[in-house]
DNA sequence: CGAACACTTGATAAAAGTCAAACGACGTGG
DNA sequence: CCACGTCGTTTGACTTTTATCAAGTGTTCG
């Protein structure tokens, strides 16, 4: 059975029995590779795919019709993508690859059988997309009542924490692959003004940089600027059903 | 058996079974009044509820260490409240009742219950949730990338719409019962801008008021204004199992 | 080598916030 | 019943934050 990417990353969470990962590993026969810049969905197509990440980076956003781009989600190895189209036809957000990246598409019926047959992992996705609804609302408070400065703390440290999830080598340093840009058309800037948060704190200190790589200097103190909170730390997952 | 508010809200998707709905009534059991004003839940505590609002409103909220607030959702009857219970143990948001409200307190674990035994619910579950995130999305692009105006319009057609899915008899008026010091924390503003564009699509004939009650003058046009998408035209929930 | 592309910086403009004051509605207690 | 206090709304004057525009500086890659 060939490794799967999802069950690896649910079983951070809880145990899995061996049918259940053979189960969410057939959710990954067919893996796709993807060139970087290349868009794997587009708004308002009509899609009846899901995809798990397997490799790389993805983005989700919509362009507004002023032609400005909100950046919904930036996806790591591991992640599900697409859950949206569990309820509409139409994509409600572009997906966009930020490196090469390798997607596993499947059909969203694959996804309803395996939630009919395997309760648990029902349980388990539901409860991981309500980790991913707080994450949201965190963004959403970051975006509405904080600073220029403290959203870019708070995505750098974010993004830190979910790289670190899956990656243990990480301490204090990551790549984010992220152009200047898009991270300011992820918390609502635009590229000068996050060009010049970054300096500063760069001149504060608080952060270094070399060749897209960041390293975070003082992380006690950028929490503090960014209002951040590390929601991975405090997960609790004991309401999951036994395995049988 | 009592009707349960929450089993009639679902059955507007999708149909249920006699036992999927005394089931979902079970999490009614136990109906508790809150005064308005009240505070439902407070950040951090430990929690191990979930709720169905039955009737009244509903907010979420965090306090930033500034003391400003961002409102993260308003909830109407029939809604399903504080899902982060099933992960986190300490509540990330605090609750307060809008008005006088009926709500349901159930224990997380009567959830996991019903998840096991009843797959189409957790399925059905599952698909709402991930309507609230694409909801939440929505809003993250309003704050992060559109005007003053514009946030105001979509968050009022966004409440209208809300309110039209349980409600037939609204057509273009409904009581928002929010300050516009509640409605800026939704949104990102200050009360005073908040009131700024309100007399401003006022002014335009776009909107008009009468002791709290808003009526929406010329809907298409603040869905323009507002880069407004009703997202409850086009869900599509065939992709549920089928009753038995 | 040169064309893209990302980053950097300065000057200026626009949007939204802050502060302050007044107004009106509503409810309560003397 | 009326006076008064509270709370929400409204408006003006001014400030701050962030956006916009523009011009430069690397850097990478064909």
């Amino acid at each position: 059975m060939a490794t799967s990417c999802f069950a690896e990353r649910l079983a951070k969470h809880a145990s899995l029995s061996d049918a259940e990962k053979k189960a969410l590993s057939r959710l990954e026969e067919n893996p796709r590779k993807v060139r970087r810049g290349a868009m794997i969905q587009r708004v308002n197509d009509t899609v009846t795919e899901l995809f798990v990440l397997r490799e790389g980076r993805v983005m989700s956003f919509v362009i507004l019709p002023d032609g400005s781009r909100q950046i919904l989600r930036v996806y790591f190895p591991g992640d599900f993508i697409g859950s949206a189209s569990t309820i509409y036809n139409k994509a409600p957000e572009s997906l966009v690859a930020l490196s090469d990246v390798v997607i596993c598409p499947f059909d969203k019926h694959a996804l309803r059988r395996l939630l009919e047959e395997y309760p648990r992992v029902a349980a388990l996705l539901f409860l991981l997309s309500n980790a991913e609804r707080v994450a949201l609302t965190d963004r959403l408070a970051s975006l509405g009542r904080t600073s220029a400065k403290a959203r870019v703390a708070s995505f750098l440290l974010d993004i830190f924490d979910r790289l670190r999830v899956t990656d243990d080598g990480i301490t204090n340093s990551f790549d984010l692959k992220l152009t200047q840009e898009e991270i300011g058309d992820a918390i609502g800037l635009t590229s000068v003004h996050v060009n010049r948060m970054i300096r500063q704190m760069e001149g504060e200190g608080l952060i270094s940089r070399s060749n897209g790589r960041i390293t975070l200097l003082d992380i006690d103190l950028l929490e503090e600027i960014g209002h951040y909170t590390n929601r991975h730390k405090d997960m609790d997952l004991d309401w999951l059903p036994g395995l049988p």
